[in-house]
DNA sequence: TGCACTTTGTGAACGAGGGAACAAACCGAG
DNA sequence: CTCGGTTTGTTCCCTCGTTCACAAAGTGCA
């Protein structure tokens, strides 16, 4: 059961779980049940343990899990005791914030260059590193083995960055644009869509609210 | 079929369908069908059609859906036809970003205060936005009627900054700092995980280069 | 009007994911 | 060693979502 194929779902928790544990590791916790864990991740007990059978048996019946060794699994399974260089274009206001954000360039993920087509930004300092040209993509990419790219550009120009980075060797990309990336197969594309999550909350917010204003009660038949 | 419960995963995609049909209004086109349309949206057809059919019969057959009028009728089921104030707390680097990205101030939305409890941060000029004291958030959230905040804080304030809202009235949170929240019943909250993106991205991405350099073939029984 | 053609809306099969419940396995006390 | 208590790993079942395939409904032309 162990290497055979995770689900989608249980791959999209995995990093959950590894904050969970990073910060029980924090408070000094040495052991947990998948009751603590699972409230810890925001999940119930029977899913997480779900979750983690499909890596192996990592706990001990009648124990729990041991922390630091099931933290260290999870981070080998995601593939983050290996160093995964990443490219940033568009350094805009997100482009800033990505940069400095330090989810990105701790734990495997490193920022090795930013990119940004607009010469007025190139030369300046982020994070600690000099924005470069969008056009020294392609040797960047060669010279650090760079897999991940993240976009942070335009709408307008999202698909072109996203056909160069393509074009260049990148084969998983994270899209900050509001736009739909049209990829070859083999490609991987996640978007991270800020308006759409305000919408997806609009909606449901309109329906809390409007149970009591608007009665839907339109199947009185004849 | 028409005001009955919509799939949650209908609901997800409606804001897709809603830009690409934003979209094809700017280029001109006045009727398109559902594979034009799903095309641009980046689903198939036929899943395009059974989303719109919980809306209610909005198409023609033999002819297709007029753009405008679809957009109209997405837009109103997702409650986009009213004001939705919101407010955002945590004006760093991505507050900074999150109150100039045009998607969240347009189109139905509209950022009404920007709140920070770092007292250097206040008074400065965002967005047009003066940066007010977090310890406002109640008044504001009575005075405008807000429903919807965005949490851009750091991790460590989250649940705090979540709880003085839940307490202020607000139902629908989005959340950008890297923890679960506990909410009491009745309040959403969706998240925005960026380096959650990251990690699952690599994952792929391990398994992708992993297929040629690591055999897997522990399977050898003796 | 009648007919060929196009496109929507939907019924049904299929697959993935979630949750409850339980057997298997481990610990510790006596 | 045995037994009670605890917790994992797994099985079964149900719900939700996706895809296929097709009938229903419209258009335009002869």
């Amino acid at each position: 059961m162990s290497s055979s194929r995770i689900p989608e779902a249980t791959v999209a928790r995995l990093p959950v779980y590894l904050r969970a544990l990073n910060a029980l590791l924090d408070s000094g916790q040495a052991t947990c049940s998948s009751e603590e864990l699972a409230a810890a991740a925001g999940v119930n007990s029977a899913k997480l343990r779900k979750d983690l059978s499909h890596l192996g048996s990592y706990g001990t019946r009648g124990v729990g899990y041991d922390v630091e060794y099931l933290r260290y699994q999870i981070a080998r399974e995601i593939g983050l005791t290996q160093d995964w260089p990443v490219v940033i274009v568009g350094i805009g206001n997100l482009g800033h914030a990505l940069a400095n954000y330090s989810g990105f360039s701790s734990r495997g993920f490193r920022t090795v260059a930013l990119l940004d087509a607009d010469t007025s930004r190139q030369g300046e300092v982020v994070a600690g590193l000099k924005v470069r040209d969008f056009d020294e993509l392609e040797a960047i990419v060669s010279e650090h083995g760079v897999a991940i790219g993240v976009i942070a550009a335009p709408a307008s120009a999202a698909q072109a960055v996203c056909d160069k980075m393509v074009a260049a060797g990148i084969r998983s990309i994270l899209n900050f644009a509001p736009r739909i990336l049209a990829v070859p197969p083999g490609v991987d594309v996640r978007k991270v869509d800020l308006s759409s999550e305000l919408q997806i909350l609009a909606y449901h917010e309109q329906r809390k609210s409007g149970a009591d204003r608007v009665p839907t009660t339109e199947v009185g038949a004849s």
